[in-house]
DNA sequence: GCGGGGTTGCGAACAGTGTACGCACATCGT
DNA sequence: ACGATGTGCGTACACTGTTCGCAACCCCGC
């Protein structure tokens, strides 16, 4: 029988128009931008960056490959959409902490720089986007800078201090992300990584004497408390600035 | 005559063993790790990140598409060599440089910033780097901590303060250069450029009255000044703190 | 009822990617 | 003179993002 070559793809031999099975019923759109953006954070959180692509992420979703272009325009749009869900995490400061800016800024920072720590792979993606106009960012830069004016700064100064403190953050916690994902690449332990440079690391440092000191001293890797004090010192720092020109007018 | 078809590959049809030209003549090895990683660095200076292929580097250097191989391992290591190259661009603080360490640690902050401005694509690839052991990136941390050693910081301060101050420079900058790369994306001027996105923000910060504010405060884009106040603000505030630890013990 | 827009899903195709492999050749140490 | 070594490169493979056209479904006006 039936060499039918009819055979629209995969499989040339195709039994009928009537065997053939209907497409499966759509019973509601099972696709949206905001499953798509929730998927390819879930995506990105277990397997990183390096492993979203469209098709994956369209297979998780028991859809094509190219089904998410309905709702989404590029890979590029849909990376924007999902900085901006994770800037959706982040928390943004009340109106009543103007009472206490001080802790309150504090607190976001350290927000934002936890919010990143969970999802190290929004490193790199937030030096590329850049500023944005998502809902959330725009939500928490408006809940900091009402925060600071209701503490007394102007609008100009407010702003610089916003853009200096995330830019503390970002920095901060980029460093410490890179160096998260480089060990979940690895797939090792900071001890066993640690362990298996440490030679490379003894002969690189041959003629670096300080380099050499801090790598020695610091052997096994920062632990979590070490960089959670680093980063509360140098954000101090920054609020101590900060208040000094908010006492002097 | 010369319809000579050089390629054996492309054109089926081949003449003769004889008749074939022979691989023209090497006169001397033409690859080598250094011109790779320069003629990298331009071709990024001249088109941005995205357009950085293997092949497309290949071709620039007449050579074939995986000639590079021999050379360098992967894309990825190739991009660890371009980093490094950048860093050895940046000013290393001389030894000397304690007697005044402050303006030293400014000095050095600014050649970053305008290091990084000057290749404004790596910024994304600094964060996906992260702590490397390239011999350049290794004497800058190398300067700064024998500096402040001399100035009288302590191993563990001077950690701190060279992890803070790279921390406070790469997250400024890293926010700017974002600014610029999509400038030239664009291809337009500052001013076309917010012109032409006025009426989206005006929309988006329809609930925003802070952000509408500063939007509308500087609008037209930051000039250059500007970012460079803003940037020795945030770093002045660094320092202080940096002085007082100092003055402390 | 019953068309017909408009939207959503998707298979195929296209141009372009990083890179493994193997062959041709040049150079060099013996 | 001859193998060992290392460099250049053509080919090939598995993927990538994205375009296009077609099929199926929804809803809305008749």
């Amino acid at each position: 029988m039936p060499e039918n070559p009819v055979s629209q793809s995969v499989n040339p031999v195709i039994q009928s128009v009537w065997t053939r099975p209907r497409r499966p019923k759509r019973e509601q759109p099972t696709l949206s931008r905001d499953v798509i953006v929730a998927e390819a954070v879930k995506l990105l959180d277990e397997e990183g960056a390096a492993a979203l692509s469209m098709r994956r992420l369209g297979t998780r979703l028991n859809a094509g490959a190219t089904s998410m272009y309905s709702h989404v325009a590029s890979k590029d749009e849909l990376i924007e959409l999902v900085v901006d869900h994770i800037y959706g995490e982040m928390e943004v400061p009340g109106p009543d902490a103007a009472r206490d800016w001080r802790t309150a800024a504090a607190r976001c920072a350290n927000g934002i720089r936890s919010t990143i720590l969970r999802h190290p792979w929004i490193a790199p993606m937030l030096g590329e986007v850049g500023v944005s106009l998502g809902p959330n960012s725009m939500r928490l830069t408006e809940g900091m800078l009402a925060m600071l004016e209701e503490a007394g700064f102007d609008l100009e100064q407010a702003d610089h201090v916003v853009r200096i403190l995330f830019a503390y953050v970002m920095g901060m916690t980029t460093s410490e992300a890179a160096w998260l994902t480089m060990l979940a690449r690895s797939g090792q332990s900071q001890e066993d990584w640690t362990r298996k440079v440490w030679p490379a690391v003894e002969q690189a440092t041959r003629d670096y004497p300080h380099l050499r000191r801090r790598y020695t001293a610091q052997e096994g890797g920062r632990s979590n408390e070490v960089l959670v004090d680093n980063f509360g010192y140098g954000l101090d720092w920054v609020l101590d600035g900060l208040q000094a020109r908010l006492d002097r007018g």
